[in-house]
This record gives C-alpha cells, structure tokens and sequence, in this order.
RNA sequence: GGCCCCGUGGCUCAACUGGAUAGAGCAGCCCCCUCCUAAGGGGCAGGUUACUGGUUCGAAUCCAGUCGGGGUCACCA
C-alpha cells in the first residue's frame, strides 16, 4: 500500500484505540516499506530496533525515531540521506506537522494539535481501561511473592516484597497478560516443628505453667494468642504428653493459625492471593520423587560430594555423598544438592517440584519475587526450572532489597530482642496501607530503600503520594465548583466537549503527557519494573499541578472560565483525563486515589 | 576468597533497556497569594555518571579490570 495522505477527521480520532506512539512506530514503518517498494532502500533490513519514543527534550519536537541511524549502515547509505527521504514522506501524513532531520541523524516529529487532542477524547470514552495493552496477548504468567515462613507475621522487609509483587501482577494484568499471583507456604520443614513447640509452650503457659523458651524456639509475643488458642481447643489433653502426641497436630494447627495472621496482614496492605500453595502437600504423595525423576531422566541427577567452600577458612568441612542436582548444566555455578546426607530432602527438592508444578500448570512465564537475602538462590532456580521446563518457559527472579527504616531522622534498628520489631501491622496502623505501598514503590526493586516515618506522612511536593493524590483531589474539587457554577461535568457532556479548544501550549504539553501513558505501561511491563508507573504517575502530577498555576498568571488557562461553558467543559475534559490516567496508574500500585486531602 | 546487587550535583533518586545538551525533588539563592486548594508554582546555580581500558555512528547503560558499600556462601528453610 502506497499511503497516500491519510485524513483523519475528529470523531475517527475519538475512536482510535490510542497507543500514539506504536501507531507513529507503525506509519514509519510503512513508510519504509514503501521505500523498499520504490527502490530507495534495499530489501530485507530488519526494522526491529526502529524506535518512536518521545525525546528527552520536549524543543525537539513531539516524537523522535532512530530509523536513519539504525537503518544506515545495513542500507550501506548514508543517515542523513535516509532521514531527508523519510521525512519528506512522513509529512505527507495528515497527523504529522514537520518533520526535522536532527542530530547524527534523529527524524524529529511534531504532530498536529488534533492528534493530542483525540488522545484526551479516547481517555474520556475509555476512561481507566486506556492504556490497557495487548502485550501480553493473554499470556499465562505466574508471579510468586511474599512466600514467608508461616512461623510470625510480616514485618517490613517482606512488605516490599508483597507490595512489589503485588503492583507487578496488576501492570502486567493490565498489559494483557493472564496473571496468577501466588504464595508459597514454607510448612514443610523443621521451622514449622519450631513454631509448634514454642506455640506449645505458650499453651503450657496458658495452663499457668512457668515456661522458658531455649535457644531455637520462637520467644515472640504473638505466639501467645495462639497458646490460648490451643488451649481453648484441646483444653489440657496435652499437658504433659510426649511430644510424639501432639507435634503433628500443634504443627497443624500452628501454621493455620499463623497463614491466617500473615492472611489478614495482607488484606490489610490490599494483597489478595490467588493461590496459597503448600509445601506439606507435595510431601508424600510423590511429587517431589516424580520432579527429581524428570531431572534424573534428563541425567541431572547423580551421587557425589560438593567441593568444598572455596577460599573460606576450612572449619569443619567433611566431604558427603549426596544426591546432587547438575544444575552447572543450566548455568549455575555449582551443583546442588536435593537430599541431605541422611537421604531426607534438602529444601531445594521440594521447591524443584513446586515449580515442576508451574510448569505443569502451563504457565508461559514464571516470576519469582525474592528478598535479597535470598539471592544465593536465584541461579539455581532459574537452572531447574530451564532444565524442567527444556527452557521453553522463562523464570524471571526479581529480588527486593533492604528496607532501611527512620524515624526521627535516625535508623531504626529493628531488634526482637528490644522489642523493636516494626511489622506489616504496625505500618499500617502508623502510616496506612496508601502511603506504604506508595513510598515503597518509588525505588527501583533492587536498590535499597530508606522508609522515614516522618517523611512519608509529611504532606508535601518531597512526599510523592501526597503530591500525586493531590492533583486527583484538585480534579475533584474543579468538578464539584464547575458543578456550582452550573456547569454540566457529567460524563457524557465532557466526552461531548469540543476539544479543539485545548490549543494552548501549557495544555498540549499536558496533554503528551497523559499519552504517553500506554507507552509507559508497555515498558514496564516489558521490564517487571512497576516502579515506572510511580514516577511516571509522579511527573504526571508535576505537570498538571504547573497547568493548573499558570491560571494564576493567565486567567485563560484556568479550568473554569466564567460565563463560557463550552470551554470549561474542554478544560476540566483535560483535568478529567490527568484524574483517569492517574486513577489507573494507582489502580496497579495498589493505592486509593483522594477525592479530597485532609 | 566465590557469586549477586549497588556506586549518577551537597542529600535522596530517575534516565523509556544503546540515543541527542544526563533529568526530578530536597537543601541554597531570586521571584509569584484581592486569583478554582500557595499543602502550590516559576527561575538561577550546581556533573569528567567511582576509576581505567574496550566494543560502535553513539555508553550512566554492554564487556574486562580496579576501588568502595551491601547481601549471600555444603549437610537450614
């Protein structure tokens, strides 16, 4: 197709399902191939790398591609040449205004008003779905987070990992993928024996027996709820008995007690899994054997002993044959073991068969969110779901940093000694489940993170969750003045609103920003990085926070213009689509956008 | 010692995964409230992206090495 100049008139650009830039990616594109048809580039170059992206400074224009540069040295042509030859077609392009060739070769694009404009109208008609994307065309994607030991509640270092697993699942939700977000129930091992014999000692305790609690059992308050818990259970049917009779059972009824806690702690920080799966429940019934068994088929699985530790001092390290895994085969730097000495699983096996089991569920990508305590164990991970998947199913590993808290100005060390152990539970209460989730956003996953309880409740321009909750709530309070002054703001009369009125610079400019938005979901998405959408939701703010104070100097550029409700009604139609994009951006952080600040 | 992460203005952090003159916010200096929320906004100044090489049209980003900070290191989970 040899694209003539396309016209576009105002309602076909109200419908267009606006992603502006894949759309200017797609018109260059085009525009190539038919420079290919015509003889002007040569066949079969691989446009892959060919971006539309917006420039870093807004002077140079709308858009920028790298065409030119990417293409000249496959082409064997000169940069420039290719630039001054795209540009001279792109313009033909009813949407495009100028084209400027740039730089080493840059293709600088502006774009009519109209275009910008009809990105407004598309938010209005499709208010917080806008931006929703196909990337990942349904995809089945499973993301595993928070999988605490079910031995205490949560404290703060694995609320980052549940807020960033937990923001990541909806942006990729909202990128078009088919996500289940799951947690892993450590029950399995000797720990959940260790929370059942501290927990039975505060039942011993709840019988009015002085206890003390040894070297290796859980001395924490919460386990005090739980003793009685017992008590009121199996009232003293095990005062006194061997632990052979009730171990079990305590176990049992200690780790429900305990998901139950880490359960409702979630709730509290909006966390809803879609799956608990349990350890436990791959013991016995041959599914661990059944994992090890493909690993063996795959002639992973030998008898040997380790090396030693190397370069560490020698201790009192013995060599032991064990039942080792060839995850050096899939890119691990040593093989691990899945038995212990004694022939018992390590923890390793069990984890092998539960992510057997994601494979099993066909899922077509795995996301495991870890602390980074537990970065030791990402290569071999990654080894065994590549050698159980054949690496037809990618698993990515995200690791959460340390929470470093403040209070005062001071770190604040956390010690259970000291009784200083700051929860989940006590971050909501103190600062709320917004403001956490929020703060803990606005870091990159794998950098470490400074929590200040002073600062994050500050409400401020330094304080990001106030600033972005800010503009919604001036949003907000436009619409209820417009409405005073008897204004229509309803829905249909704002999608109804001449937009062509938004001819301003101040407001086009506001304008490019909110499209960028489904641009912005496909990046981060594409990195499982949520923190994006943070300072993107951030930047937004800023802008509109600016529009909105230059009606302090240009009374033309206030959203409510007295005695003229047709152009209120395009303004606050602007207003309207900053709070659309920003109710769905804190839609997949997680957080409540305010209609009003206190 | 091995492996992983980090190192960007005085401070806290970004940088669209290799793009143009490296951007924000604090702190500092200068402006702006009879005006829809000033809980805000505009401007000035501030940088050899820890260091040294390499890869190429082009590097904060990729590779190698060095130096600093953190995490982790068989038979725990």
């Amino acid at each position: 197709m040899t694209g003539p100049a396309r016209v576009i008139d105002e309602r076909e650009l109200r419908n267009i399902d606006m992603n502006i830039f894949a759309e200017m990616r797609g018109l260059i594109l085009a525009t190539l191939d038919t420079m290919v048809a015509a003889g002007d580039l040569p066949e079969g170059l691989n446009f892959d790398a060919i971006t539309a992206e917006p420039p870093r400074d807004p002077s140079h224009g709308d858009m920028a591609t790298n065409a030119a540069m990417v293409l000249a040295k496959p082409a064997k042509m000169k940069p420039r040449d290719i630039a001054d030859a795209l540009a001279g077609k792109l313009s033909d392009d009813a949407r495009v205004v100028s084209v400027d060739v740039a730089g080493p070769g840059f293709l600088n694009l502006r774009l009519a008003p109209s275009v910008w404009q009809g990105v407004a109208g598309a938010i209005l008609t499709q208010g917080t779905d806008f931006g929703r994307g196909s990337l990942g065309h349904g995809a089945k994607v499973n993301v595993e987070y928070v999988s605490a030991n079910p031995t205490g509640p949560l404290h703060v270092g694995h609320t980052r990992g549940a807020v960033f697993g937990d923001a990541l699942a909806s942006l990729l939700d909202f990128a078009g993928f088919d996500v289940t977000r799951e947690y892993y129930i450590n029950d399995g091992g000797g720990q959940v024996d260790t929370l059942a014999r501290s927990v039975y000692l505060r039942y011993l305790e709840a019988h009015g027996q002085e206890v003390a609690f040894p070297e290796g059992t859980y001395p924490g308050d919460y386990l005090i709820a739980t003793g009685e818990a017992l008590k009121a259970k199996v009232g003293d049917a095990y005062v006194g008995k061997d632990e052979a009779e009730w171990l079990e059972d305590v176990r049992g009824f200690s780790t429900d007690a305990m998901m139950e806690l880490i359960r409702s702690d979630l709730k509290a920080l909006g966390v809803e899994m879609d799956v608990f799966y349990s350890e436990k429940s791959l013991y016995g019934t041959g599914r661990i054997e059944a994992a090890i068994e493909d690993l063996n088929a795959k002639g992973l699985i030998y008898e040997g002993s380790l090396p030693p530790p190397k370069g560490k001092a020698t201790d009192d390290w013995e060599p032991r044959i064990q039942t080792l895994f060839k995850s050096t085969a899939h890119g691990d730097d040593e093989d691990r073991p899945v038995k212990k000495a004694d022939g018992s699983w390590a923890y390793f096996a069990p984890d092998i068969a539960y992510h057997y089991d994601k494979v099993q569920r066909g899922f077509d990508m795995l996301i495991d969110v870890f602390g980074a305590d537990h970065g030791g164990y990402v290569k071999r991970m990654k080894a065994a779901v590549s050698a159980l998947s054949e690496g037809k199913v990618p698993l990515d590993i995200k690791l959460t940093q340390l929470v470093k808290l403040f209070k005062n100005g001071e770190e604040f060390k956390m010690s259970k000694r000291a009784g200083t152990f700051i929860t989940l539970r006590d971050l909501i209460d103190q600062v709320g489940p917004d403001v956490t989730r929020f703060v803990m956003l606005t870091r990159k996953n794998d950098a470490m993170l400074d929590f200040d309880f002073d600062k994050v409740l500050e409400q401020s321009r330094e304080n990001p969750v106030f600033y972005v909750q800010y503009a919604n709530a001036r949003v907000a309070s436009v619409m209820r003045k417009a409405t005073e002054a008897g204004i229509d703001v309803s829905e249909a009369a704002l999608q109804a609103a001449d937009l062509s009125k938004l001819d301003h610079e101040a407001e086009l400019s506001v304008l490019r920003k909110v499209a960028e938005w489904p641009r912005l979901v496909e990046t981060a998405a594409r990195s499982n990085e949520p923190h994006r959408v943070a300072f993107y939701l951030y930047e937004l703010a800023g802008d509109f926070h600016g529009l909105w104070n230059r009606g302090n100097d240009v009374p033309t550029l206030r959203f409510i213009q007295e005695g003229d409700a047709a152009t209120s009604q395009a303004k606050i139609a602007l207003a309207r689509a900053v709070a659309i994009v920003i109710a769905a951006g804190l839609g997949i952080l997680g957080v409540n956008p305010a209609e009003e600040m206190r």
